[in-house]
DNA sequence: TATTGTTATACTCTATAACTATA
DNA sequence: TATAGTTATAGAGTATAACAATA
């Protein structure tokens, strides 16, 4: 319905009558707003550390799913990542063609592969973990330790919730 | 760049031997993912809500702005908004199909127009703003109202920060 | 020459339908 | 018949270039 990656421009300084510092007033009392900044922001951020891989945040988190489930399946994956399977379908192409990851036939069931890591890609994402980190740290610099980790408590709380 | 409205499908129950639920393990130490899922989750909720009124969420943005600003031009709108001009017009013509908004030349400069709420505009934005409160406290029930202040609180400074 | 709004266009992300091969 | 993966396709959302009118 609607979409996962794609994330507007950051807005750019405005030499106009009007500051765009405060041309969101009343906007910020609602949380899906200021959520939504917010995420902007530091998704934004962690995209363009990505970009030296050749890597999407997508593709960062399937492969974080990969190696916490060796052996899943593709269809297991779409559902993780809340993507359609023919989304998916690119994604592991794309893993592959970096080999970062491979498909194996390897289930009683010969319609599925179970997805694993390459050596090269186990590698890989234990920088691109350390660089996830970074990007976490740097684009959220207004906060300090604890905000930080009040802020993760209350958002996973929030997301977690299924009812 | 990035986008800025589409959002996945959320997650569908998995009848596998996998858990959707704890797939995610490892990751959610991410500020970055979790503000990405609980953003997606947030933003899909008033998404749906407002399809009744043949509005995305960006366009409520929109109606929030002009009211709080009567009379700015577009090109202040798309910095706002965070989206390039070819954008805001299909956005603006969007306004002004609906009745809720309309360009006025009104300008010393005349290449301008100036933003204005037309009165069905109003009402229907004081409407629109009930509903999104609505909105944000039933996607966040997983929340009490300190804990709802607190995550503003914390999304605010952090997204605010332009360092 | 620069800017506002606009059109045209392309690229990305996403969703659906339909196909294949297994089950 | 149902499911896993795939292909093809259409639809959003977004970005860039180029144009007209005005400055």
């Amino acid at each position: 319905m609607i979409n996962t990656e794609a994330m507007a421009k950051p807005p750019e300084q405005s030499n106009q009558s009007v500051d765009p510092a405060i041309l969101d007033q009343g906007l910020e009392s609602y949380l899906g707003y200021v959520l939504r900044r917010a995420q902007m922001k530091v998704f934004q951020h962690l995209s363009t550390r990505l970009d030296t891989f050749e890597l999407r945040p997508a593709q960062f988190t399937a492969l974080m799913i990969i190696e916490q489930h060796p052996g899943l399946m593709q269809a297991d994956l779409a559902r993780a990542l809340a993507i359609e399977p023919p989304q998916a379908v690119v994604l592991v192409n794309k893993l592959e063609q970096l080999g970062l990851a491979m498909r194996v036939r390897c289930k009683p069931d010969k319609r599925s592969y179970g997805l694993f890591l390459s050596k090269v890609g186990e590698v890989r994402l234990k920088e691109l973990k350390a660089l996830a980190a970074q990007s976490d740290r740097d684009s959220t610099a207004a906060l300090d330790d604890q905000e930080r980790a009040q802020l993760l408590h209350l958002l996973r709380k929030l997301y977690r919730d299924t009812q």
